[in-house]
DNA sequence: TAGATTGTTAATCGATTAACAATC
DNA sequence: TAGATTGTTAATCGATTAACAATC
């Protein structure tokens, strides 16, 4: 039908289920080159990052071609364009809403530091814990009071929620006031958003019924 | 080429991406139970849960057949026939390693005893922790030190797995001499484990990376 | 009966895997 | 060159979606 020329594709489209496993082969690749590993095979980072050799060259290949036939990658290169890549998708403010042991837990995640997240922004309802002093990987940051919210959002690309259930709507809808279009929540309950926000929903329950359900392998062999 | 009967079917295998939902669907039935809600059809309850009418009929029908054609949904019965379901696939007891932030809210996740997981035994290496007691959904637990690790592992079914990376493979081994088979694990190592151990692995980070590498929609009229 | 809604089928979509030509 | 390993294609698998016959 059309006759377009094709578009200047600026990044094009990586699936989700490669995105995700981008960043461990990046932090694999850290403990290679922190061991001094110049080079390796497919094969054996895919062992080392538990997935089979054949998705890890298949994930690469969204992003481009950084092997050598016969020989393999250069880990030092290949580190650096896992960072660039991951480092260009991202490099965005957090805040954090709820600092219960959770959202202490979150906030001083190092795997958010690592991957170019800065947690920006505390808030509790709790006055006992506004004004307190939480240390990020990046920096010490201060609970504030949900009547910041608002203000403090706006200056953060993602929200996460890590509240009670029964807060959780009231403050995805305060996030979404602020203009943050990416929510990441802890709570049970469903978010209802528009449709250009972006949910992603952790459930801690179902990640543990979903393992007490998994079929079980009865054979024990192998390595 | 089998001519024999069909095995007794114990329950056929449910789609992992289906157990999952489970639980939401339990979840907003219960909230309906509370205000009173009598029946409900398919496309309100999957509105109330975040997915299609579809999608929801699709999962049920996995499990079996509930509904009443032209009606819908009887809330107290769908309601009891998850709760079972899920109660049968779990009623497992829980250990965790690692009584830091996460550790600390795992262990009072209300989640975990909705879903019938009962939280048996804290482990942690810090001897300033060691004997504490926290208040899991379920009742007081005591941390303990790592020499009692693998004596209450071996009274459990599932391991969670929320310390330092450095110490996640230590533990993991530890877990699986007890006789543990299936684990999750929130550090960003990936962990080695014999063939008949399931792991599912939560990466925080990667998750912020999903949200932040999405494509973001442009359009933003809608509900 | 007429309208509504389920349960199920078949089509579509996306992700994984196997295999191999290209090439270092 | 001969052996090794990538990048990519095509086949497979699993999950989602649309549509509708069954039936309340």
């Amino acid at each position: 039908m059309s006759l377009h020329i094709a578009p200047k594709r600026t990044r094009s489209v990586v699936p989700s289920a490669t995105v995700q496993r981008l960043p461990i082969y990046l932090h694999v690749l850290s403990g290679l080159r922190d061991r001094g590993v110049a080079t390796i095979s497919s094969a054996d980072l895919a062992a080392d990052s538990g997935v089979t050799s054949a998705k890890l060259r298949k994930d690469l290949s969204f992003i481009g071609s950084f092997g050598r036939r016969g020989v393999g990658y250069d880990v030092d290169y290949l580190h650096s364009v896992l960072t660039d890549w991951l480092g260009v998708q991202q490099e965005m403010a957090v805040v954090i809403v709820g600092v219960g042991n959770l959202g202490h837990a979150l906030a001083s995640y190092p795997g958010f530091i690592q991957r170019g997240f800065a947690v920006e922004g505390l808030i509790d309802n709790d006055p006992r814990l506004v004004g307190q002093i939480v240390q990020t990987g990046r920096g010490a940051v201060s609970i504030e009071a949900p009547d910041r919210l608002i203000e403090i959002a706006a200056r953060c690309q993602i929200g996460v929620i890590a509240t009670p259930d029964v807060a959780a709507q009231s403050v995805c809808d305060h996030l979404i006031i602020a203009g943050i279009r990416d929510i990441l929540t802890f709570a049970s309950r469903v978010l209802v958003v528009p449709d250009d926000v972006q949910v992603r929903h952790i459930d801690l329950g179902a990640e543990l019924a979903v393992l007490a359900s998994r079929p079980r392998r009865m054979t024990a062999v192998s390595a």
